[in-house]
DNA sequence: GGCAAATCCCCCCTAAAGAGGGGAGCAAAC
DNA sequence: GTTTGCTCCCCTCTTTAGGGGGGATTTGCC
């Protein structure tokens, strides 16, 4: 039986030069390439045609979510697995929306990643326990628009109202009704809880 | 020349097993030990006795700044090495200041951490560049007393000045001349930005 | 001793925040 | 073709926030 051919994306080097030490010393398992962000990655997938991708949330430049629903939407049977250290399911959710088969944290054992990889190169969905947890108790927040993100932002950076009026050019009262709507949909009193949901659930793109 | 004896503490077990496979593929390192948290890495450390101890900064229960503070304590000729994902300068410059003697991130390159290692095995200091950029472009913000932390930590959580004096049994003006101080030890100018910077510096433990 | 810093309290003030109501156009979805 | 959501605006209202001043004690440090 041939290995289970894999392409590991991630910017950290050193997680990815260890994984593919551990996982090449798995017989049944190869680490076929390995790119350090998301456009490398998907060049790397055209070019090698994994049979599973092992796939990092956060990535500077284009992020986990974005390469997952790039490669899907290029190659639908892609199995892709995210390896993260995200404790809120916002992140995780729209990854798997977007078309990840499986999801572990990045502090499971290595058994665990090994048992996943199999799961998923069988085309079976594998959702850690850890993550299943996650994904049960912290709901993921309503999706913000793009105004109400950018409103968001504007009350992350310390903006009072008027500021954020002027800065994008809007009524006050125009502000006070998205920022009514953004507190209504993170479930926030006030702009302090409101950035600290933001900054917990990793809303905003900074 | 006998080997560099290693003890890496981490949380992440993929990490650990990884960077001892590579590090055991350099002839002249050894990982004779890893622990997944300070507690154990402690014991590790006085039953190993090692030459070098890569150490994590942010792990659940004893973090790397305490786990340091208490290694130099024992045996103040230990040589720590901080590998981070910290991007702000106040866990990283409190390490440093408890005795670590060198800090690389963890996106570097092996070669570099390997270097890292070398140096600090000499007794010599290794301050990465990208992180002594960090350290000089980011200074650690003005340490806060345990009551302004307090304080702090109520604002995170979306209360408002009334609920916070009533529940640490204060008066109102009270709390309010707590958090100027707070407010002018951050450099913030108003609450949502005093959450903001806490929680980008990572100054509560939550 | 002085001096700084932390802890706690009181007064004043204005600006900002937050909550409530209302409306309108416009697009995509169903 | 109605509904839903996003965009944008207007009004009133009370509470909260933030800045300024003043004071008090204790602790520890030089």
């Amino acid at each position: 039986m041939s290995p289970i051919r894999i392409l590991i994306i991630d910017d950290h080097a050193i997680l990815r030069m260890g994984l593919t030490s551990l996982l090449n010393a798995e017989k049944e398992m190869e680490v076929i390439g390995d790119a350090s962000d998301g456009a490398a990655g998907i060049a790397s997938f055209r070019q090698l045609k994994p049979d599973v991708v092992i796939m990092d949330l956060m990535m500077p430049g284009m992020d986990g979510i974005d390469t997952t629903r790039q490669i899907i939407a290029e190659t639908p049977s892609a199995k892709i697995l995210l390896l993260t250290t995200f404790d809120t399911s916002d992140g995780i959710a729209n990854a798997l929306e977007a078309g990840a088969l499986g999801a572990v944290m990045k502090n499971c054992e290595f058994s665990e990643l090994v048992a996943a990889i199999q799961s998923i190169a069988d085309g079976k969905r594998y959702i850690s326990e850890e993550i299943a947890g996650i994904l049960a108790e912290d709901p993921p927040a309503q999706p913000l628009s793009h105004r109400q993100l950018e409103i968001l932002g504007s009350i992350v950076r310390g903006l009072t109202d008027m500021d954020i009026a002027k800065q994008l050019n809007l009524r006050l009262d125009t502000v006070k009704e998205y920022k009514r709507t953004v507190f209504q949909k993170l479930g926030a009193a006030n702009r302090a809880e409101a950035v600290a949901i933001a900054m917990r659930k990793h809303l905003l793109k900074i």
